[in-house]
DNA sequence: CCCTTTCTAAGTACGGTGTACGTAGAAGAC
DNA sequence: GTCTTCTACGTACACCGTACTTAGAAAGGG
């Protein structure tokens, strides 16, 4: 017997890549032990409300947990790491997005709207940006809107590789695009404002750099609308996608 | 005396906005007291090579300092937040971009060389397309590209900022072509892309998402030439930016 | 039915992190 | 020469991710 599960565990060990590091390989539920106290939907939407209230940084595996009222410890039943807590929340936010169905035949519309989408959540949720540009993503939710997107794509001439990068790029385009609204919106704090305009006049008012001063002097007051903004940004990327 | 020192410190806590927060506005040198022992250059060559051999997590305020033989808190006085570190390192190696002086007439050709430029160094440094996606960066040789860019558009019909825009645009394009380019050679580790394979693999059989399982299975085997695949995405790109 | 197996829950502990604070001394400014 | 302002550095704290361990609950096989 001892023998027997010694090798059993070679084998594994010797066959399996010792265990699924992604997450979304792991069942959620094997149906042998006890049941779970905790779904992954609720560690997620906790690790959410955390993140929604104090920022990125402020979700760790104790603050999760504890708003969980679980141990610490507990949280590495159904997160074996830190990284798989993050694909929850960007799942699950995916998640909230409302789309149809099916495409509308219309590619440029549908596109559009999942743009507007991404970036409405992204506006909920401030983290959003910088973690999905930094983490994959493909999850159940993240795979449904992929499907949308490439069925949008149907007719498309594009090969398939080609239309995944051009799913990656509008994300891209997104992600950054909320990022330059919050800085915009002063949503990093009055003094990193403050910095960054006293060290751009400097630059500016050192004058080796004409281009620039112009570039950021002719738009020198914020636009009125950035709604207006970010519909013009889509469209340009949009005909590079869908043509015409 | 200590009324008067008091008084002082009132003062600039009310005028000036604390200190300011961002590297660029502290001059590395304030000609006061003892030299210092380190340039930021030093600094952040030394991150740099702590980074390109042990990866950007294993860059700490710790390590750093002991690479330049100098104690821990000693560092804090030449960065006196982590996050500036990053900007040290990203602006050095924008610095080592090599770009003609003047644009070349040709926006095509010479956007074109700035991304092979800011591809290179990603590819010499993996840690580059994630920090860069999450720090604006604009650091003097930062400033540096951006007028190189903005010149060789001074004579597109695009305003300032929509400009600047691009440039973003342009940046993000790039990082993630090189951030995709390491995932597809195996750079993060055999066991994620085995996983990833795996699960890829099970939701197609799955059947549920019809469209990614033909955009994935098309291109099942990897394009020969990833240099021929970011020439063509680039291209899109420029026409986008550059017309024609 | 019991027993074995496999799961969950939780605590303790370790090595690492960023950095606030305080002290000691060196070099320009008056 | 004295003052002011800088640099250098050690100590200390709160917090982090997580390896390891123990205890107990629920399903599967006989």
């Amino acid at each position: 017997m001892y023998v027997s599960r010694l090798a059993g565990e070679v084998i594994t060990e010797m066959t399996k890549p010792a265990a699924p590091a992604m997450i979304w390989l792991r069942p959620e539920r094997t149906g042998r032990g006890p049941e779970p106290a905790h779904s992954r939907a609720a560690i997620a939407a906790a690790a959410i409300t955390l993140a929604d209230a104090e920022g990125l940084d402020a979700v760790s595996m104790r603050k999760v947990a504890t708003a969980l009222g679980a141990g610490t410890m507990s949280l590495y039943n159904y997160v074996p790491k830190k990284e798989h807590l993050f694909d929850l929340m960007l799942d699950a936010v995916v998640g909230e997005f409302s789309l149809p169905d099916e495409p509308s035949g219309d590619p440029r519309a549908d596109l559009a709207a999942l743009a507007r989408e991404e970036l409405a959540a992204m506006r909920r949720h401030a983290w959003l940006a910088p973690l999905s540009l930094t983490r994959p993503s493909m999850g159940p939710n993240a795979l449904r809107v992929t499907e949308f997107f490439l069925a949008a794509l149907a007719d498309s001439a594009w090969d398939g590789g080609t239309k995944m990068e051009l799913f990656a790029q509008l994300n891209g385009f997104v992600c950054q695009f909320a990022e330059w609204e919050r800085n915009a919106a002063g949503g990093s704090g009055a003094q990193w404002q403050a910095d960054m305009v006293a060290y751009l006049t400097g630059v500016i008012t050192e004058g080796r750099y004409p281009h620039l001063a112009q570039a950021l002097g002719g738009g020198g007051a914020p636009p009125p609308d950035v709604d207006a903004v970010f519909a013009r940004s889509l469209d340009r990327l949009l005909t590079m996608i869908v043509g015409e």
